[in-house]
DNA sequence: AACTTCGTTCATTTTCATTTGAACAAAAAC
DNA sequence: GTTTTTGTTCAAATGAAAATGAACGAAGTT
């Protein structure tokens, strides 16, 4: 190995890292890379802000990574930068609200997701109505109007959900 | 290349291969694998019961990956066992009620990381009562109590999520 | 009993998203 | 205007998860 170039934070007491890998497999659930686990993780057990360096010296990250894994989280609303003194570095801290951090990840991953998904159905039963067999087209209309429905259904439960992690 | 050994469902047609794909991206979004996508996917869109051959021959994916899937979906209660005729070999169906479906989901994917999340903030709230530092343990207490309320939110929301999708 | 059929298992290979790190740009500081 | 500091970009390396396919076991058939 070669020199540690700063080593702004060093070795992260215990707690920390425990809540770090508590996110880090929480985000793999929501299908989110590690970085991004390990970044809102540290940030949500530090008092005080963090910059881009001491992520990466605390976490042992690389810049490249940190750089796009803060980029993800603002994206998501999950964290703010704050300015701290006069400094030019930014800073970050994570957003704590549950409520604010599922509406983010619902805007961002899920409604694209069904939003392309009704696009695509709607091309299909197109598609469905100039099949010729009438049976196998009654079955094809019966099939995608289901899938029609789940993706209505999805729609309405999101705000729901939203909502009930609120509170 | 070699020679073909069966050729159980030759050239599936446009729309069917396009409702698979739906299906593998569908379940990408979930953190599945792919081949659990376009096995489900080929079921949704069949009119009668398919057999592992069939989806081998199908999907052009090996019989490991299709022994697997069917597993796998078996457990998640995506699809059923159904007998065809006499026939020894097995063949299945897709479920394709949504609640059910999202019930499979919330059980086998969701609820086990919600427990296991509750033991280890469990354990590290032990760990944090032991803190020296004052301020720090209260900073900790704070955050550790965030994570079981969120993690208590996530628990009653999903019976909701379930029961609005069943309509 | 030998053979075939059906399906599972698991060590290896493949695939593909993530991470890295060097090059770069932008903006201070000197 | 030069140098340093801060952060981004993107081609290549890495690594983790999935797919493959050969070997195997369990039934069923002859």
């Amino acid at each position: 190995m070669s020199q540690q170039p700063a080593d702004n934070n060093p070795t992260p007491p215990a707690i920390e890292r425990q809540v770090v890998d508590f996110f880090v497999d929480g985000v793999k659930v929501l299908g989110l890379p590690k970085s991004i686990g390990e970044i809102y993780g540290l940030l949500f057990v530090s008092r005080g802000p963090l910059s881009l360096d001491d992520l990466v010296g605390s976490l042992g990250i690389s810049k490249g990574s940190a750089s796009q894994g803060l980029r993800a989280l603002k994206v998501l609303g999950a964290i703010r930068e704050v300015q701290v003194g006069t400094e030019r570095r930014a800073y970050f801290v994570a957003a704590v609200d549950l409520k604010r951090l599922v509406g983010g990840f619902i805007r961002e991953q899920i409604r694209p997701h069904l939003e392309s998904g009704r696009v695509k159905i709607g091309k299909l039963e197109e598609a469905a109505k100039r099949e010729t067999d009438p049976a196998r087209r009654e079955f094809l209309r019966d099939r995608l109007d289901r899938l029609e429905r789940w993706l209505k259904n999805g729609g309405r439960v999101l705000p729901v959900i939203q909502k009930l992690l609120g509170e």
